[in-house]
DNA sequence: AGAATAGTGTCTTTTAGACACTATAGT
DNA sequence: ACTATAGTGTCTAAAAGACACTATTCT
């Protein structure tokens, strides 16, 4: 009753004869882009502090690219998922483990890597920052927080006989103390009336490791994107928080200021109120949220 | 003023000496999922035809998975990307060369292939029903159209303490003539306030191979999202269409119906009208439009 | 004439944007 | 009392949903 093959094997016979074939192999690694939203300082002790948006970078201690500043990442095992080494990967890192973790894209070009074959599988990673605030200062292993600014630089269009080609030039900025990292990231839409492509290319790059630019600019369009129609930034949000806090994290996200009154509106079944209050903020107190589980 | 690392090497020699390492890598293959419309037989002269949603699917002529139905699919060589690998792959299995191509996930669970470690880089590729009609009856060399329908099942929701447990089943048909390939797949999705993660399992399976029936669901669920805000379906019409005709597949993509004026409000600036109408159609002819490159 | 689809007008409901107003702890 | 933020009310504009009505070709 069990099939046979054109060799006359069955499955389980095939299978114990399989020997892998010689063809060539890549190595594949995940890299993360782990965000979390840190206060900066504030003088005035009325004032609210700011919000900034922060991603982890290590500073390689090897060739290639030796000094640079790359994403967490490693080499994916034969035992695990791609997942997996992203979440293993980010236990080591910063030890944490339970956060929200996001499969972004493989990037596969090769030549990205000089020395070998490597492709990346990219994760995106969104801690509280509750969580992160311990691990901040651990500057000596070259591992630090960068503040991280994207912004438009140039858009144009061009029409085609069929469609059109549409460009867009990104400058992304990586901050932390005197460690200013830049890149500008192309995004190339190509369409026509059938065929459709985005590309990302790297115009310009300074101090970044690989093509890790654009990863980090894959994973803050991604988040831009979600952060518009699902609850993801209250990923980012401690236990509790006062609604001024989430929309500073939007803002910071969206790079844009938002209306209080709307704002409030959209978040709302979002989020459930607590009892609790902020104090001695030198104003009237807030009220303090958290995530909403029941929602739909 | 070169930089050395810590055995005083260059970046130039330390690539030059470099060996890749021994330990195990992954084969990488892309697995497509090609979709198309295509119109059903009406034999009502006055009726218009109904629309079908179409994947495209290869009979296995070899262990594993002898005899059982799975995605086109091949594996990715050292010189390309994967996407111009899935690109390789959709012209020597549809003889098509420019059509919407897009990256879905990639999967690298141990196991999933049971010769080797394989991660697999899916595709979602769009054809226009008009390229494909040609291709429709190679039916000889085990390559086949099969009609989709992805429905929910059932769906639960447990509450945690601090989040939620979501469970929804969906049922995978696809038919083709008197073959009938069946799977149910589940998408658990785990919240809580901090971490989220997205599983899919294959709960049931009749004649599909690998977990293609999860790479199938993944990428439903994603042209159902993306026809909602983008204009990806228009990748999916002939040159000139009818509103009717774009609005049967939006209708046959999200499986539910959609109201004539809203719809055609929505799509309006997608599309741009042409001089031409519909003949002999036993009813008022329709006009013809086509996609808008102008669009904003 | 009648069947079937094409195409539009308009009323209602929902959502988003804009802005002004009131409320309150802490110094 | 004053500062800075908290929080709400309401008007307007835009988008989505619902439904009815008219228009047109072909047999």
């Amino acid at each position: 009753m069990e099939l046979r093959d054109r060799n006359g094997l069955t499955e389980r016979e095939f299978l114990e004869q399989y020997r892998a074939g010689d063809y060539e192999r890549p190595s594949v690694a995940t890299d993360m882009v782990i965000f979390t939203v840190s206060d900066t300082e504030e003088d005035n002790y009325r004032k609210l502090p700011e919000k900034e948006l922060r991603i982890l970078l290590i500073q390689r201690g090897g060739h290639p690219y030796l000094g640079q500043w790359a994403l967490p990442g490693g080499f994916v095992r034969p035992t695990e998922t791609t997942e997996q080494a992203a979440q293993r990967e980010l236990r080591e890192e910063t030890g944490v483990d339970h956060v929200y973790l996001e499969q972004l894209y493989t990037f596969s070009e090769p030549g990205r890597d000089p020395r070998t074959w490597v492709m990346s599988c990219s994760y995106m990673a969104l801690i509280d920052s509750g969580q992160v605030e311990v691990e901040a200062g651990d500057d000596a292993d070259h591992t630090a927080w960068f503040q991280l600014s994207y912004r438009l630089l140039r858009e144009s269009k061009e029409l085609l006989e069929d469609g059109y080609i549409k460009m867009r030039q990104y400058e992304l900025s990586l901050i932390h103390g005197d460690i200013c990292l830049n890149a500008i990231v192309e995004q190339k839409i190509t369409s026509t009336d059938q065929a459709q492509a985005t590309e990302y290319a790297i115009i310009s790059n300074q101090g970044l490791a690989f093509d890790h630019a654009k990863i980090i600019a894959c994973a803050i369009e991604r988040l831009r994107g979600k952060v518009e129609y699902t609850d993801i930034a209250l990923h980012l949000m401690p236990k509790w928080f006062t609604l001024t806090e989430l929309q500073q994290v939007y803002e910071v996200i969206l790079d844009r200021d938002l209306l209080k009154a709307a704002f409030r509106r959209k978040i709302a079944d979002l989020v459930e109120e607590t009892d609790h209050y902020t104090e001695n903020a030198g104003h009237r107190p807030s009220r303090l949220y958290r995530r909403n589980r029941e929602r739909i």
